[in-house]
DNA sequence: CTTAGGG
DNA sequence: CCCTAAG
């Protein structure tokens, strides 16, 4: 992958080139004359950029791409490989005066999952190139800030080569440099004073920061602060590894080894145990993550960790880099990439590779590691391709990230953005079917469209709901402007970030289903109020049944009601008990169709949801025979005659039972 | 598709 | 109610 951006050049033309097809193309030409050019892509195996395709499950919540330049080309993009990919809060600010700025953020693999990456490149500088690839899954937080002295903020990859050794290490005191003077700082504060002690010895500031890295992965990330000291340690540490190399002493590279060590050695054991529990899966997950996971599914979770330690998301892809992954740590990143890359050519690039690797250091777990890293991965080819963690799952863990990175994370990233946030967001039809929200951002005096990359395109919706929307749709046919009046997003909805799109169309669009009332939610209850209300005449008609339309679901009043919920009426339990004494509990699909007929909203599962809480009710009550009737709590009064009729039914079920 | 259960 | 796993 990293090969993509041999050079500066390479990649600026072919940004150029696919500028024309991109999403929304900005075009801030005219006024700034500056070349500007975002698009989402993904970088193939030959490493050619290939514009996202649709059925990449893509999620990128919250992207910001915000580039202000007098550059000759500046360049910013955000390039994203395979399905299930969730990059959330990724900023990438590029602001300069550079003749060549690149910003570039490539993901890959799937299930990848990039939370809260920071981008902000703010140089004078010739050439500046800001390169995060993703692989490493702990980085999650990953901060890379530079700012004016920065002659190139060449990160994590030897793939690109034109800077010279000078550049790395001036790139690397840089960022040392901001993190001891930011080492509060969570994030932002970007312009940090570029030219204090800048000739600082390499191997002092890498022992140095090599012996706090140490220490502070000793301890337990558990807050949060200490979680971004982590992060950004390791981060850094990451992207310093590859060059510390070539003029770095072996002990250093030791050191580092060491100081990585105690991540490893807290979970190598662990990764063999597919047996351990979920919960200590978890810790597992947080002590390499350094963050909570509420996720529950054990592959996931398995996968996750494996991932983490082998900081590529190739784990379960193919098995081809993982081990070595595991044996030098992480010094063969770079590695990682170009193995990805060049999978398809299946030349082996460890052979090839211009740089050696530091064998010599110690291997002590060598084998333990290959061989955990061996168990998995076989494990994960005899599993195939393992039941995707389900949606809920990958819901739960987004969700709750959502709500980290709302709570205490960056706060001054938070204010960065909402100042610069008072932009016009627009929603403007391109290409098709695709709707992209965009929103103008303005930035050192250079504007440009962002798009507001979404998603939440997963799985199909529910047939009621995709019934809801034909008919929605149909309805919205007469009017004008059938999909704008559709999608005309309410500001909470922008506010959200979530972007609904296809939803007509496109067969597989499903309401994300959040507990808090989201706009999709708002949106979804809005249409199907409407289509409720249109149904209710024709089952009270068919049904004669006059107590019947007590169930019509009024959106109003901000109740936030479930998505289908219609009540119970006395009438409708009644025909589920006379059912169920008929035809036996059990046989819901006969109750349905003899008894439910005209009520062709209750499916069977309803009517054994709904036996099922009558028995409870009925059983609950039996007790003290009045606390039961007159529970004003809840819902329907059922009248104690028919509870104890439920009972009844239920024994004489239970005792006769087929 | 239908049932049974867990959430 | 919703979602899934099993027949």
């Amino acid at each position: 992958m990293g090969t993509a951006v041999g050079t500066v050049e390479d990649c600026r033309e072919m940004f150029e080139g696919s500028a024309q097809t991109s999403v929304t193309p900005s075009s801030p030409t005219n006024q700034i004359g500056n070349p500007v050019a975002y698009k989402l892509v993904r970088v193939s195996g030959d490493g050619r950029l290939v514009p996202a395709t649709d059925e990449e499950i893509l999620e990128v919540n919250e992207t910001d791409m915000l580039i202000a330049s007098d550059a000759c080309q500046t360049v910013g993009y955000l390039a994203t490989d395979e399905e299930n990919l969730e990059v959330n809060e990724t900023n990438i600010h590029i602001a300069s005066d550079a003749c060549q700025t690149v910003g570039y953020l490539p993901t890959d693999e799937e299930n990848l999952e990039v939370n809260e990456t920071d981008m902000h490149i703010a140089s004078d500088a010739c050439q500046t190139v800001g390169y995060l690839p993703a692989e490493g899954i702990p980085s999650r937080l990953s901060h890379i800030e530079s700012s004016e002295a920065i002659n190139s903020g060449l990160l994590q990859s030897d793939n690109v080569r034109p800077y010279t050794d000078q550049y790395y290490e001036e790139m690397l005191q840089k960022v040392e440099q901001e993190e001891r003077l930011g080492n509060v700082h969570g994030s932002q504060v970007p312009s940090t004073p570029p030219d204090a002690n800048i000739q600082f010895s390499n191997e002092e500031k890498f022992i140095k920061e090599d012996q706090a890295h140490y220490e502070a992965l000793l301890q337990e990330p558990i807050s949060f602060s200490s979680n971004v000291q982590n992060e950004c340690n390791m981060n850094q540490s990451d992207m310093i590894e590859p060059y510390s190399n070539a003029a770095a002493s072996p002990k250093e590279t030791a050191l580092s080894e060491a100081a990585q060590k105690p991540d490893f050695s807290r979970v190598r054991g662990e990764i063999c145990l597919d047996d351990l529990p979920i919960k200590a899966l978890q810790e597992t997950f947080r002590a390499t993550f350094g963050r909570e996971t509420t996720v529950k599914d054990k592959t996931w979770l398995k996968r996750r960790i494996a991932m983490g330690l082998v900081k590529s998301c190739d784990v379960p892809a193919t098995n081809l880099t993982i081990k070595d992954n595991k044996l030098i740590g992480k010094q063969e990143k770079s590695n990682v990439i170009t193995n990805v890359v060049s999978k398809d050519m299946g030349d082996d690039v460890r052979a090839t590779k211009p740089k050696d690797a530091p064998s010599s250091t110690d291997h002590v777990n060598a084998t333990d590691h290959y061989y955990a890293s061996e168990d998995y991965s076989s494990e994960q080819r005899d599993a195939k391709r393992v039941r995707k963690p389900t949606r809920r799952y990958i819901e739960e863990l987004s969700e709750t990230d959502e709500k980290q990175q709302n709570d205490k994370p960056m706060i001054p990233s938070k204010d960065q953005r909402s100042s610069e946030k008072p932009e016009v967001r627009s929603i403007s039809v391109s290409s098709g079917k695709r709707v992209a929200v965009t929103r103008t951002v303005s930035l050192a005096g250079s504007e440009m469209k962002v798009p507001y990359v979404s998603h939440v395109q997963r799985s199909r919706p529910r047939e009621n709901i995709m019934a809801l929307m034909d008919y929605h749709s149909s309805c919205l046919e007469d009017r004008a402007s059938p999909a704008e009046s559709n999608f005309s997003l309410t500001p909470s909805q922008l506010n959200n970030e979530v972007v609904k799109r296809d939803l007509v169309v496109e067969s597989t669009s499903r309401p994300v289903q959040r507990e808090f009332a989201t706009s999709d939610k708002n949106n979804e209850e809005h249409i199907l109020s409407v289509v409720d209300q249109d149904m209710e005449p024709e089952h009270i008609d068919s049904s004669g049944n006059s107590s019947d339309d007590m169930g019509l679901p009024i959106t109003q009043g901000g109740a936030l009601r479930r998505k289908h919920h219609r009540a119970w009426t006395l009438s409708e339990v009644t025909n589920l008990v006379e059912g169920v004494s008929k035809y036996g509990a059990g046989k819901w699909s006969e109750i349905k169709k003899h008894s439910f007929s005209s009520h062709s909203y209750r499916t069977s599962v309803d009517l054994k949801d709904k036996w099922r809480n009558l028995l409870k009710a009925s059983f609950a009550q039996s007790p003290s025979n009045s606390m039961g009737s007159l529970k004003k709590h809840g819902s329907m009064h059922i009248p104690v005659q028919i509870l104890s009729r439920v009972r009844e039914l239920a024994e004489k079920q239970s005792l006769v039972p087929r």
